[in-house]
DNA sequence: CCTGCACTCAAACGTATGTTTCAAACAGAC
DNA sequence: GTCTGTTTGAAACATACGTTTGAGTGCAGG
């Protein structure tokens, strides 16, 4: 966990901070007293707070989106011209998520935390970054959904991936705190991966959930095809 | 909108900003000077920034809290000692939420939000506030839960639930940015309560989820009952 | 040894924040 | 009209922030 070099020293604290409480949240002084590194070297060498988050998230998502893109690789050729099923491109996702090599026991739950919150503050900088680097393997997810769901509208199939992608962000984001209060409630042990492991299934279900209103809805003017 | 009580103008003026921006990235100027209203107001009529978010809080949960708590009674003697279904106890919450009295035509998206940035922003005073003054409303929809899903155990039913929470929470705290893309890509126009319609079934099916892995995970050490 | 260069350090800068102060304005009661 | 308690106003307070400065350090190559 602790190199020696003042840069990996900045990001892991960095990363943990920012996982912690956020970005706003996090002074430059809370990152260099914890990484035990001068003041200054934030912005020698990284040139700005602002740039300093990106580096946090490109450290983590370029070698995640790289990973990703293999495994969607190995998935299209396994099912050679068919379209991957909606089960398994959420898997490889998943793998490739849980599977990434990670830097310490926290890894995995601060890249889902990081990520969450990513999607949560309204940060405009960071969208805009996340948005231009890694626009393709996130597109190409979409696209594989899109093949595994051709029952659906786009419409429909547009409000469920963003239902799945709350459900995810938001679990993973707060993954330890809920371990925490299951542990205390139940008694429970859980990791990241069979959160996962249940967190699949769950979507799938959403997705392929039936379109129609089950209820009454007794709401004005909603009319659901 | 626009009542000329000091403290009204600035709840509407916080309320907003907060919605917009999140907390620590709201200044008490910003806010004052969006009402029109001294700096020192804040202050005097609240005490801090703290006690002013969670009066923004107060002024839209108790109404809603009592809003649902009379629908949770309505639902119950309807159902004369059987269970609520999953359905019905969804949707009880979702109309309480569509059906409260707003205060302009943004205050259903703004309740959304500010109600993820609760959960989302880990601001610890916020959380202890909403956990003791609003844990009744919140552990009666628990117990509802758990009734119209007895097949559940209690670990998988936790989880579930957390995937929903965070749907839910994801998807309406940026329920104005997801219409404004949808209707960019596609054309088409949303209402939140449209976003709601489509949302519970998509809700009702995960909870409802065969709890079997379909997809051999292949991830280590994963058991899942 | 000297010269460049990359880096570190303590200190300061300017700005923005939440909060406090205290005098002025206002309201209603007598 | 005068008094009393409440509310507003402009200004200042102390603190924290991101960023910049400039002197100092260590180390390579010549």
């Amino acid at each position: 966990m602790a190199q020696s070099d003042t840069v990996d020293r900045i990001l892991d604290a960095a990363e943990e901070l920012f996982a912690e409480r956020g970005f706003s949240e996090t002074s430059l002084r809370m990152i260099t007293s914890k990484a035990k590194v001068n003041l200054a070297a934030v912005n020698y060498h990284f040139g700005s707070k602002n740039a300093l988050i990106h580096a946090v998230f490109a450290r983590f998502l370029s070698p995640f989106s790289a990973t990703l893109e293999t495994a969607f690789d190995e998935l299209e050729e396994k099912c050679q011209g068919n379209p991957p099923t909606l089960n398994q491109t959420l898997w490889a996702l998943t793998e490739s998520a849980v599977r990434m090599p990670q830097r310490n026991e926290k890894g995995i739950s601060i890249f889902m935390r990081l990520l969450g919150l990513a999607y949560t503050q309204s940060q405009g900088h960071l969208r805009k970054f996340l948005e231009q680097e890694y626009n393709e393997p996130f597109g190409r997810f979409m696209r594989l959904l899109k093949e595994a769901t051709p029952e659906l509208s786009s419409v429909d199939r547009y409000w469920r991936i963003q239902f799945m992608l709350g459900a995810t962000a938001f679990t993973m984001s707060s993954s330890d705190a809920l371990i925490g209060i299951l542990e205390n409630k139940l008694g429970v042990e859980t990791s990241v991966e069979e959160i996962a492991a249940r967190l699949v299934p769950f979507l799938a279900a959403g997705m392929k959930a039936p379109d129609k209103i089950l209820m009454p809805p007794s709401i004005k003017g909603v009319t659901v095809a």
